[in-house]
DNA sequence: ATCAAATGGATACTGCGCATCCGTATAGAA
DNA sequence: TTCTATACGGATGCGCAGTATCCATTTGAT
């Protein structure tokens, strides 16, 4: 991962812009600048430049490394005994660490990064994913459609939901409300349970995990947030 | 609403102006520029300006439009008889409105407006929406602490599902991919109906309609698209 | 002691969105 | 038809924000 051999001043401050990194990202979002990363750091923007070519490759560092945090839970909840267990846990503790991390939601939620990040990335975890559902869907917890997809579109919706709610201000006498989207990730569990599947079947299929990943590779767009084609 | 009496050439450029709006904020998003409506007008960006004072107006003049489709709908849906059916058309429609049109979800979801505006559309709206809730809660078809801020916070995951899928590429043999919210409209729908509320009941309670509200009017933000306090 | 490596931060550069300005054209009243 | 207030178009100026560089100075390693 890291290059050959950094001099120890700048192997400490390389580090140092790591730690800001996640902190400001976390904070502000993946649109702060890798100026204001630097001085978070306290550290000069130069030197922000020389460890980081540009923002991309910081974000990059950043992303392998939640990306173990996320595996480490996934592992968590393989390694549970009730597949029911383990499907609530994988989901709870992944939105939370989304919720409390903008730009980790970002990541998920449609900013592009370089396609050979996000190879790597989905090829760790997605099949952990999947074996999550397929537990699940095997010990009949969940309706017998449903896929690993489904897991992370729901996050999608609960991280969607909370952005919501944090963009706000806090909310008089209720400022817990950072845990609303909870009451709706319960609602989709209890969506996703077998005992109305048979009346109700859902009017659209699940994407295959391919067709998930093909949708989330466009090629990387140097614009941020929200890129758009254009007419 | 309109102001006094314009000449006949400039009230017909102001409708231009109005309708070349709703298109192109509904294909490319509020961010698009008043130069970009003008010109898809077929009109000068002087015109335009005069018509319109600055972008926000413009966006004003047309949420009112909106507003109306949106409480056609609501009425549509009140009218009905069986209180579930009336709860599916009124979300299955209103999220299609807003997946039809960026600019539309972009107002539902966290963009910023002038206060008034906010004030006037939620108190038309909110009070439809809460009866759809309640008839639908009163008939036993949803668990009986569903409220009205539950369908606008599933609307919300919709939409923001819509959204990850539109702003990637078209999925090979499956371009009819924009449905795939709907799977988890129904997952939802499926959450809401009473049968699992006993044995789970929710983790966290409901918005009121109030807090709702407060949390959408934060102190308008010149700045657009994702505002976030600094530390 | 020597020098390659690293540092900091002022600053140039670039691109973009907003809005104005003014010479020209037109509606519509007299 | 004449006349003038109104409207038109779009080139252009302004300001801001993010990116990245440059270079005089300091520091670590041998």
């Amino acid at each position: 991962m890291t290059d050959v051999k950094l001099r120890k001043d700048a192997a400490r401050n390389r580090a140092r812009l790591l730690e800001a990194g996640r902190e400001v990202f976390a904070q502000r979002g993946l649109d702060a600048t890798l100026n204001d990363v630097a001085h978070h750091a306290g550290v000069g923007v130069g030197t922000a430049y020389r460890r980081f070519a540009n923002k991309e490759d910081l974000i990059d560092a950043i992303r392998y490394e939640q990306d173990n945090e996320l595996e480490a839970i996934l592992n968590e909840s393989l390694a549970m005994g009730d597949p029911w267990d383990a499907l609530v846990l994988y989901l709870e503790k992944s939105i939370a660490l989304h919720v409390k991390d903008r730009g980790m939601a970002e990541l998920l939620t449609g900013r592009r990064v370089r396609p050979e990040v996000q190879d790597q990335s989905r090829n760790r975890l997605a099949p952990l994913v999947n074996r999550v559902a397929e537990r699940a869907r095997d010990a009949g917890v969940i309706r017998a459609d449903a896929t690993g997809t489904d897991l992370i579109f729901l996050q999608i919706a609960c991280i969607s939901i909370s952005t919501v709610v944090q963009d706000g201000p806090e909310i008089e006498e209720r400022s817990d409300s950072g845990d609303l989207y909870r009451r709706y990730l319960w609602v989709m569990l209890d969506g996703l349970t077998p005992q109305r599947a048979d009346t109700t079947p859902l009017p659209v299929q699940a994407l295959t995990t391919e067709q998930l990943h093909a949708l989330l590779s466009a090629p990387i767009n140097a614009d941020n947030s929200h890129a758009r084609r254009s007419t």
